[in-house]
DNA sequence: CAAAAAAAATAAACTAGTTTAAGAAAAGCC
DNA sequence: GGCTTTTCTTAAACTAGTTTATTTTTTTTG
């Protein structure tokens, strides 16, 4: 089993001696996930939060109208769940679903307590993990406050090339709160005039 | 001095014995704030983190058109400061001002560190604290994104009734993400038809 | 590889929200 | 208490984004 991208995100914020690293690895299993399969349903806890090793994960919400607002988009070397629902183990409001055929370590809450428990450091790990969530969310809301669907749309492009790439324009569409005709309207308009 | 309202806010979370209250009061500095004054700038290291005992303030951040967006408004028994300079100590993008005349009891980051040492459960408490403020949040982008100015008006008046009453509707505007001019014929088409 | 399904493009009619401008009301201030 | 400043209202012209409908392109699946 190859933990070797999973070592290097955690050790970016906090370092581990190699036996904490075993401790940490023995607790993740690894799971596949077909493309829109679930790991998280509305309605349901969120028992894993999730770290990505291959492929493309979204959360997202429905509205009342049967919208779909979508909160995040990860790729690999990034952790996903419905921290809401994974963080209070209460009834989650949204879902995660696979974009992609997916390759994810998941750690479970009981998990991730004993974590905190055996090794103090990750208290730090997984409190950077969800301020650096909190700042993105923060970003994200001014932006969509402060500027157009195209500014936002080349914003996106510009923080999230790699997401530009594989995420159907639909979802795009859907994650800058516009309609899919309009950000094609809106993408060959660009292209017109460059 | 008074610290009835914040030890009652601490305990809805966890449970200090008298000890661990002497401490944590120990370590806060109760600050008056005239209205229109700042506790944190932009550029500058928010040092302190507030919790509100008396008045109203408000987190903003000015974008590139010298718009104002409103990231929170918080009351009497709120905590607020700007959190991500807060607890990255980097300087802050927003600011934090009063709207009215206001007394809060401020914590420093130091002593916010020290806190934890001495008295662990206080990582739980502002884990708590933080995790409500990410939910607000995300719950606040997923309105902005699915409810029209209107819904979210509605919305924002049955969230937060005591805000309605004290804050200007102008600032009210910023919050929803609409001009003044709009809400206030949104306020006049919704008075004409109840 | 062909058929079916889903995603993307185009375009016209429409609507929610902005802009600008001017006047009325309310609040702050010697 | 009157003067100044700020906030709120109203309204008309405008623009960004939606809706609906049709066609084209791409992707999925048997």
């Amino acid at each position: 089993m190859d933990f070797s991208l999973i070592i290097d995100n955690i050790n970016k914020h906090i370092s581990l001696n190699s036996e904490e690293q075993d401790y940490f690895t023995s607790l993740l299993e690894v799971q596949q996930v077909k493309r829109r399969a679930f790991l998280v349903r509305k309605g349901e806890i969120a028992r894993y939060t999730y770290f990505i090793t291959k492929g493309c994960l979204r959360n997202y919400e429905i509205d009342r109208e049967g919208t779909i607002h979508i909160g995040l988009f990860a790729v690999e070397d990034w952790w996903i769940s419905d921290l809401q629902s994974f963080l209070t183990q209460t009834p989650s409001f949204g879902f995660v679903d696979a974009i992609e055929e997916t390759e994810v370590m998941r750690l479970s809450k009981s998990n991730y307590e004993s974590l905190f428990e055996k090794v103090p450091q990750f208290e730090r790990f997984f409190r950077i993990i969800h301020q650096n969530a909190f700042i993105a969310l923060k970003n994200r809301l001014i932006d969509n406050l402060s500027l157009t669907a195209e500014g936002r749309y080349l914003n996106f492009i510009d923080k999230y090339p790699q997401f530009n790439q594989r995420i159907p324009q639909k979802q795009i569409a859907a994650y800058l709160g516009i309609t899919p005709e309009f950000l094609s309207m809106l993408r060959s308009r660009m292209a017109r005039r460059s």
